[in-house]
RNA sequence: GCGCCCCUAGCUCAACUGGUUAGAGCAUCAGACUCUUAAUCUGCAGGUUCCGGGUUCGAGUCCCGGGGGGCGUACCA
């Protein structure tokens, strides 16, 4: 690879190549002609930006200057010429500083080589003093600078940035480089996942790894993602939820888990459905799902607080309070509520089917009573639920790893987290017993060869698992990127996901 | 998958109902300027108007097909 003098580039234009690109080359170049590297192996830094700042900001007055002598090192975001003054703005991972370039701290030749080789976007490292400008602003004057390395594109306009979403998207770095909002989203989300982490290593919980390749995808309803082991000659299934393998972890004594899981679902893209995406779920021995709504928006706030400094946010327009405790109602009152009618899964097929043409809930003949119930909720009342509400006690044909109702045999020990509208979290107390388990695969697996293929099939394994015993266990699902979204205020999932999925880029010859 | 909308210079945007040679700012390039903050000023250059067809005396603009994107919808426990 050495040397090339003009990569392969479909991208590049004419004009760019010209323009921008050839003169930046030029430049890269002259630097080798004169026996210098553009891409040198390493710097020695002193400070990164932000120390510096705190260092030295409040200890400066307006055009003075120390004897303090600092390396520092960033990318070249700004460059203003004034004469045999240049002001440059650089900025690191930590935050950004000014460069004070003068041609008597650095001599003329250096001076117009700084001028005329050092472009908006390159990464230098320079030495200097710290000083002040006569208008206040903390600086170092230069007495010496390295390119790092060149960049040959030059960055988006400095003012507007880039707005183009497909650019934003494909070319994340430059997205990042020239959008202080992007940065910001993306913080929160790392600060959120970090909250996160450390809330459960609080607690006790234990973070695991399980499979992404599994034989039978299972724990949700959802089309998987199909691939081929070629030693082994077995179809695999990238896995849709952690949830089997978690609980298996259960079964061998880990009792508090939890797994931060990328999962994969072969459906349709939208702005709340990437094909991949973060799920933590978590599992605690002895826990029913009422333990699981207090860990639930405890953890929730406490994300919050460190990724935004409070509990309340501002999403689509509106204000909304992750303060806990959270609404908690059961699926029956809120349809009642929302769309008039006592429905139950307790109720015959007949009666529900009636309700839901009356709501005009399109229905299928295959679906029970429960699904009736759930599909008259889905369409007449959840995107109703504003406040955060943890919807309770779902009909049990629609959940088949969930523990039948302590008090009532058509209903679930389980929730979801309703937030503006929309699923933020999924729990329940889990189902542990292996011969009720059991019974529920075979239902889906018949609901399998009717046609759903989003049922589950039979984990004959996962069944032996609860055969050795597993405690009464709270499980619960969080949309890691669903919440980052409500945090960050931003509507499309796309937008907290560093490289979304969009169509590959066209090749051009 | 379906519907609506968008695609113009490296970036951000213009171009009346179809009418000269598609404009501007930033960036680049050449020049002036030693305290700027999107620095300022002067000048030059920069275009396959996403691609391919068609209608027309004439297409960035209208029509057809394709590509990419956005939003909505469907699917999605």
């Amino acid at each position: 690879m050495a040397h090339t003098v003009r990569p392969t580039d479909h991208l590049r234009t004419e004009s760019l190549m010209e323009d921008e690109f050839g003169a930046r080359l030029a430049k890269v170049e002259r630097l080798r002609a004169r026996g210098e590297d553009p891409y040198p192996v390493r710097f020695d830094r002193t400070h990164t930006l932000d120390e510096v700042r705190e260092h030295w900001d409040d200890q400066i007055d307006p055009g003075a200057s120390t004897d303090d002598r600092v390396r520092i090192a960033g990318r070249v975001m700004l460059k203003r010429t004034q004469g045999r003054l240049v002001f440059a703005n650089v900025r690191d991972g930590s935050g950004e500083l000014q460069l004070f370039v003068s041609q008597g701290e650095l001599g003329a030749d250096a001076f117009a080589r700084f001028g005329d080789e050092i472009d908006r976007g390159d990464w230098v490292g320079v030495e200097g003093k710290v000083m002040k400008t006569k208008v206040g602003e903390l600086s170092v004057n230069v007495s010496s600078f390295i390119l790092l390395a060149k960049a040959l594109r030059p960055l988006p306009e400095k003012w507007h940035g880039l707005s183009d979403t497909d650019t934003r998207y494909r070319q994340r770095y430059v997205d990042l480089i020239a959008n202080d909002d992007a940065r910001r989203v993306f913080d929160v989300r790392f600060a959120a996942i970090d909250a996160i982490r450390r809330f459960l290593a609080d607690r006790g919980f234990v973070e695991v790894e399980t499979p992404v390749l599994h034989a039978i995808p299972g724990g949700a309803a959802a089309r998987p993602f199909a691939t081929h082991h070629n030693a082994l000659d077995v179809d695999l299934y990238l896995r849709v939820a952690p949830e089997l393998y978690l609980k298996r972890l259960v079964v061998g004594g880990y009792d508090k888990v939890f797994e931060l899981a990328r999962v994969f679902r072969n459906e349709g893209l939208s702005t709340r459905h990437n094909p991949e995406f973060t799920m933590l779920e978590l599992y605690e021995a002895f826990a029913d799902y009422f333990d699981m709504m207090r860990l639930t928006e405890e953890l929730i706030a406490d994300a919050a607080r460190h990724a935004t400094g409070g509990t309340t946010v501002e999403w689509d327009g509106a204000k909304i309070d992750l303060t806990p405790p959270f609404e908690r109602r059961t699926m029956v009152d809120l349809v009642r509520e929302h769309a008039g009618v006592d429905v139950h899964p307790s109720q015959p097929v007949e009666a529900l089917r009636a309700a839901c043409d009356a709501l005009n809930v399109p229905w299928e003949p295959s679906w029970r009573s429960g699904k009736l119930v759930l599909e008259i909720y889905e369409k007449t009342t959840e995107a109703n639920i504003l406040e955060p509400t943890f919807v309770c006690d779902y009909p049990r044909d629609v959940s088949p790893l969930a523990r039948t109702h302590r008090d009532d045999p058509t209903l679930t020990e389980r929730f979801e987290l309703i937030v503006h509208g929309r699923e933020l979290a999924n729990a329940f107390s889990e189902l542990n017993d292996p011969v009720e388990q059991l019974r529920r695969f075979e239902a889906q697996a018949s609901l399998k060869q009717l046609g759903d293929e989003e049922a589950h099939g039979i984990d004959v394994d996962y069944v032996r698992a609860l055969e050795f015993g597993l405690p009464p266990t709270g499980g619960m699902g969080l949309g890691v990127d669903r919440l980052v979204m409500l945090l960050a205020g931003v509507t499309s999932i796309r937008e907290v996901i560093l490289f979304p999925h969009l169509r590959p880029e066209a090749e051009r010859s």
